[in-house]
DNA sequence: TTGTATTTGCAATTGGGTTGCAATAGCAAC
DNA sequence: GTTGCTATTGCAACCCAATTGCAAATACAA
């Protein structure tokens, strides 16, 4: 399959060793529409081999770690993953996009940034331009909704 | 006390009883100056009479029902309650400084926003300039930390 | 006062997420 | 292809913020 060459890439890349964890989670991160529950990934994975609850957290924590996967608590104060839209360059660069609907994130690149002024003693080691709403997808009339 | 007077009036006018509890809490989310999680009122409380854990939990959930509070889940999927803008700054009006080692948070005064673009049928309800960093109490030289 | 619906306190439970540690398996070097 | 090393996985136990069920207390209207 051509995407699970891509991903292998990527993984490889990066020094670490290429797992089917790891490549069929991503790839679902990169073929969902919206941000996806630690269980609705172990759901969507339980046809084939299924992957064990532990394992699942932490290679989700590990694409995040990578770059490869953003991590948002939800309203309801449960963790959505979703694929990073750039395989894996620095979001610490660009402003993001949470829907509040469908918990996905969007990259905003051409957003730009402010120098924020810190209190004496105070020290960042990044900054989170985070605009919340709701995406195209989600944002529709009020009487076509259900 | 002034404040008092002006808080029992409020939970008056929505037909609701009076009590100890719904009253110093309020009274606490109103004097704070950022989001406070449970355990931050729990302790902040516990000098008089403390608070039971479901009581407070129960009374935070009606502040928001009905209104007067604000309920949002923290990074780290703890929700962090605020009293609703009755005609001050709002916390979305400026940026906020997260300590990453203690977690609690800070307003930035004086931090410019900038107006997010976005892409077409997306629609924002709230922006969120989010610092990430260790604050000046927990900013302390390598060498001496444990 | 008294009656009663609302609110509270306590114990038990839920559920997403984490940790410790032994077993497994990528993959680089032979 | 075999071997060896170490990253990764699987399992059980655990953590802890939050919720639920139910009986006891209490705000407040009558
Ligand atoms: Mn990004
Ligand atoms: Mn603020
Ligand atoms: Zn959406
Ligand atoms: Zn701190």
């Amino acid at each position: 399959m051509k995407d699970t060459q891509d991903i292998s890439r990527l993984l490889r890349e990066r020094g670490a060793r290429v797992t089917p964890a790891r490549l069929r989670v991503l790839a679902l991160l990169r073929s969902a529409e919206r941000g996806l529950s630690h269980h609705d990934i172990e759901k969507a994975l339980d046809d084939g081999t299924p992957v064990d609850r532990v394992t699942l957290y932490r290679v989700l924590d590990w694409l995040v770690e990578q770059g490869l996967a953003h991590k948002v608590a939800d309203e309801q104060r449960v963790f959505r993953f979703s694929a990073a839209s750039t395989g894996g360059e620095p979001h610490q660069a660009h402003a993001h996009f949470v829907c509040d609907d469908c918990g996905k994130v969007f990259c905003l690149e051409d957003t730009p940034r402010a120098a924020p002024r810190l209190p004496a003693g105070f020290a960042s080691t990044q900054v989170e331009f985070e605009v919340h709403g709701h995406c195209a997808a989600c944002n529709v009339p009020v009487e076509a909704r259900r």
